[in-house]
DNA sequence: TTGAATAAAAAAATCGATTTTCTTGAGATG
DNA sequence: CATCTCAAGAAAATCGATTTTTTTATTCAA
């Protein structure tokens, strides 16, 4: 039974371009800088063809920019971007909601019960981020899994990665994020009881409300 | 003056990037079909590190599968899917459409008559189809391109190159085509107009209508 | 005949080296 | 003093060869 979650049975360009993607929405790099290809070889251990194809992956996923002959650059971080992004991310999550709500049977409101448990867990330990993250990131994939739409839920999950590369530049929030984290339990009620209206009226103040922290990611942190 | 459509400045890996989508939506591949790279190769007449770059961008886009140690292959064509990137591009361009009718300025309505212009002309040629598909293209991204949201767009033009995959494999049908010709003009009127009401019900029905027509990809073409 | 084991062949992924392109800065020119 | 030219250096893109993995073909045992 080998169940390491980055198999090195995996080509080595899928681990770089999930490593690499996971250091990009975290702010390891600095928006709107040029990668240096050699450095990262030395860096993550790993030979040029595989890192090449990771950076090829991710410029056509949006998270890195390619000019010409020029390599590949962190995008910016514009504020402008930011709220297109929750706007959007707002609509179609709300989109997605509403078809889970009619589509969702036992085995996802199982699920959800399940994420939402291992979140309330991860919100209790302040100090383990990435953990909390990604049951985060696992919770609202459960509330929205069973909407029946693989292309929806695809192009969501693309815009959860780049509205978390925004967040995550934020500085932290500690009242909003009570708050935020209250929402996730709320969320759940009102799924098993399926009130749609309710719902994604809460879901898009959810969205609204880390929109607002997001959009300190431009301020200087104190 | 230089203004070849695919300048020679342009990296190896960008030109066959652009060549295979178009080969892949113009379905000069079979569907499922495994593509061995080395016959790429010498096809294309490039080398391997540019064309597997090209083809990692294509997998990242949803236009090829890549599988773990076993290069790429073609998607399958599955009626299920289809009807998910007909449903999700209605709901997605109706959207866009409404922003672009409330931002819509009078450059927008220039660029859009033109390419309503360019279109007609084309409609005009049956025996040209892919100047006919570039036209019909451009008149879809004029008509929603002052919508304001550049990921709304990204995500509609990702749907409509899946979408056109579906549909170009399917027998034409004339007289649902000469339906959906009219509806092109049609659309600029209300524009025009700035009839939101009725124009997100025609561009429904035109995209029904459409979707209707690329369902017949998986029937033989008698 | 079926099924497992394995060796040969084919294909994919990766590496190291080369070619091409961009960037930098010194020196020439107006 | 600003601007231009061009060569040296750095970086990116590409090529050819090697390594790794999968697929196919074959043999042997049940």
């Amino acid at each position: 039974m080998t169940a390491s979650p980055s198999a090195s049975r995996d080509m080595a360009s899928s681990r770089i371009f999930e490593t690499l993607k996971q250091d990009l929405i975290r702010g390891r790099f600095a928006a709107g800088e040029k990668l240096a290809i050699s450095a990262l070889k030395t860096h993550y251990g790993v030979g040029l063809s595989p890192l090449r194809e990771a950076l090829n992956r991710l410029a056509a996923y949006g998270l890195l920019e390619q000019e010409n002959q020029r390599g590949f650059r962190v995008p910016a971080m514009r504020l402008e971007e930011l709220d297109d992004i929750a706007g959007l991310r707002t609509q179609l999550e709300c989109m997605a909601l509403t078809q889970a709500f009619q589509a969702g049977d036992p085995e996802w409101e199982s699920q959800l019960l399940a994420a939402s448990h291992r979140l309330r867990r991860s919100d209790e330990q302040p100090d383990r981020i990435e953990e909390w993250e990604q049951a985060h990131l696992r919770f609202h994939r459960a509330l929205l899994g069973a909407c029946g739409s693989p292309w929806l839920l695809r192009f969501i999950g693309q815009l959860h990665d780049q509205f978390d590369r925004y967040r995550r530049m934020a500085p932290p929030n500690p009242g909003i994020r009570a708050t935020l984290d209250g929402q996730h339990g709320a969320l759940v009620e009102l799924a098993m009881a399926r009130d749609i209206q309710a719902a994604r009226a809460l879901l898009d103040t959810h969205i609204r409300l880390s929109h607002e922290v997001a959009r300190g990611c431009c301020s200087p942190s104190p």
